[in-house]
DNA sequence: TTCGCTTAGTTATACGTATTACTAAAGCAA
DNA sequence: TTGCTTTAGTAATACGTATAACTAAGCGAA
């Protein structure tokens, strides 16, 4: 008894193609494999090809992985599918994966610990050759483990990481100086009770220095409100604890991610206030509803991270490619200036 | 020499569990698969399992679906990864497919026919289970190899289907009533000259008839106008020839998707026009975004959709599951009436 | 004739797992 | 003692592919 219902033929193998063209398997092999086959004779080759095409064969993905060790197949994972910030990072990823001959699968940890425990188990069953990856929670020791055993890792970083000697990448901006820069543009508009809603993990934590160092540098009062998450809800709920306050409402509010100011952009418009008049808001990540809302924030180039993550990945798993020492790219980011501030 | 570097360590097979715990490769994949064991003690049970840990055991995945023909992993074939409308559906794929032990890949095919075939040919490698896709451009014919060769499909349809003897299932929402109701709310506003936005392939057609026949039925000329794909630059340009027109300008524009009608609006701004005093906007899908930009549009329960297509996967790829005929599933759509109408 | 080379393949094996069929040893009853 | 049952495993095999190692036949050269 199989696996699959009998119902279902089972799918040719290279077995049958030889069976039906009077050749041996391994003379099946060969012709599918190679262009050139210098012990087959264009005839057999031809003959071979014919058959094959005719049973409709398709290789058998599993037993070549097994055999060869390769998947073909990077892997994506990233915290958050509903997220608008990750579509592109995967566009810039396929742009450059899929001419190499790779596939790219996605894994969506939710943000979670645990799933993101789960999404190394998974790399470390074989199941793909090389990951990008944006991790909340793991850290380099729980990592390690995938660069060990030949998995090279592009992580998606908010600062500059040391070079290592384990096949572990980064590409990145450098999200503290874009969140002083905005800050910056904050102050400068007059400004003085600035607020910033943060998330628990994530990328939040350099953002929030980078804010953090300015303020102070200007005298002013870092004020940072946080929620769980990165979703509208939190950034909602956290601007109306803001709003419920007494006296000391803040006059700008910046998000920690364009999904927050998102979030809290509906609060206070809910909450009957103009923006940016009665109250001055602005993102990060510029994700693509961001222009139609007019919200000010910091550019992340998404799809080079993307692309540069790929490429990146696709010279590591080139022969001898996990023996160079992991390094850190760094891409610019941009200021985009619109109507919420 | 291995597909791997020598540089990383192999992974530890069941043979290196054997030979630390001085059992048979057999006894090991006894005591890793099954939960009860009678012909392996206890004792040698816990030893096995301890050097199991030590040395960080994993399955190969390879290795296991090879033999057993299963991959427990579901796919989903989607258009387009940056339309906010699939991160959703994705969500409820996996709220039913992962306490079932199934974990959701995403195949993006960017709307395009040679992708599709690629999708197409990448199940039938052998890669998942079972998949629940968008296809825009292949038809049955087409798809009915997957179903033979024994790889349920649900499809994410714009219509009822008849049923079918394979194991082709679908879900969906009457496009075309959804649309007729939502042309019936702008008649009712009192516009007269409605104009729809369409793509050229995908689900917009069965909008589009639902559009065309209420207008009709009103006594009203159609008015259509395609552009490629579902994306906002789309959107923007249909929604600039529109403006570009002398005289019959519509009053209002119907978008066949939200993206469509994201962009509509954003060119409408542009041009200097109050949305809904100058020109009423209806989109279709209620994405994220639709709620904070105030866009009249047509819910589709996109979270229920997938669910329910896990479900049916799920239910398919039981013993037996194969061969009940294929089944239509209907979810209702809603009207959710904002500012932009 | 014998040797070597080319042609056209074939045979055998390994990848890691799951499973079926088998077995050696011990224990116990008759 | 023999025969049977239980215990505690092991040996063998198959899944489909890729590839290294081999070979049989034919031909030309020395």
């Amino acid at each position: 008894m199989k696996g699959r219902d009998k119902a279902a033929p089972a799918r040719p193998t290279q077995k049958d193609i030889a069976l039906a063209a009077g050749v041996s398997q391994a003379a099946v092999s060969l012709v599918l494999n190679k262009s050139e086959t210098p012990s087959v004779p264009p005839a057999t080759r031809t003959r071979i090809l014919e058959v094959a095409e005719g049973l409709g064969y398709r290789p058998n993905h599993p037993a070549r992985m097994l055999r060869s060790a390769r998947t073909m197949t990077l892997a994506c994972v990233i915290p958050d599918i509903t997220n608008p910030f990750y579509p592109g990072l995967v566009r810039g990823l396929q742009t450059i994966a899929a001419p190499a001959g790779y596939d790219v699968l996605i894994f969506d940890t939710d943000g979670r610990p645990e799933r993101e425990a789960r999404a190394i188990d998974w790399l470390l069953q074989g199941r793909a050759d090389g990951v990008v990856a944006t991790f909340f929670h793991l850290r380099v020791p729980q990592l390690a483990v995938l660069a060990r055993k030949g998995i090279p890792l592009v992580r998606l970083e908010s600062r500059h990481k040391p070079d290592g000697p384990l096949a572990i990448d980064s590409v990145y901006i450098d999200n503290a100086e874009a969140a002083a820069e905005m800050t910056r543009l904050l102050i400068a508009r007059g400004h003085r009770r600035i607020a910033m809603i943060q998330a628990e993990f994530g990328p939040s934590q350099r953002r929030a220095q980078g804010y953090g160092a300015v303020m102070r540098e200007a005298g002013l009062t870092p004020d940072f409100i946080t929620d769980s998450a990165y979703s509208e809800e939190s950034g909602a709920r956290a601007m109306t604890r803001l709003l419920e306050r007494k006296g000391d409402r803040p006059t700008a509010v910046f998000g920690a991610s364009d999904v927050l100011a998102l979030g809290a952009m509906e609060a206070a418009r809910n909450a009957g206030l103009s923006i940016p008049n009665d109250i001055a808001i602005a993102g990060f990540d510029d994700i693509p509803v961001a222009k139609l809302l007019g919200l000010t924030t910091v550019r992340q180039p998404e799809f080079d991270l993307g692309a540069l993550a790929a490429e990146t990945l696709v010279r590591r798993l080139q022969p001898g490619g996990l023996a160079t020492p992991g390094r850190s790219h760094e891409l610019k980011f941009e200021i985009m200036t619109r109507s919420s501030v």
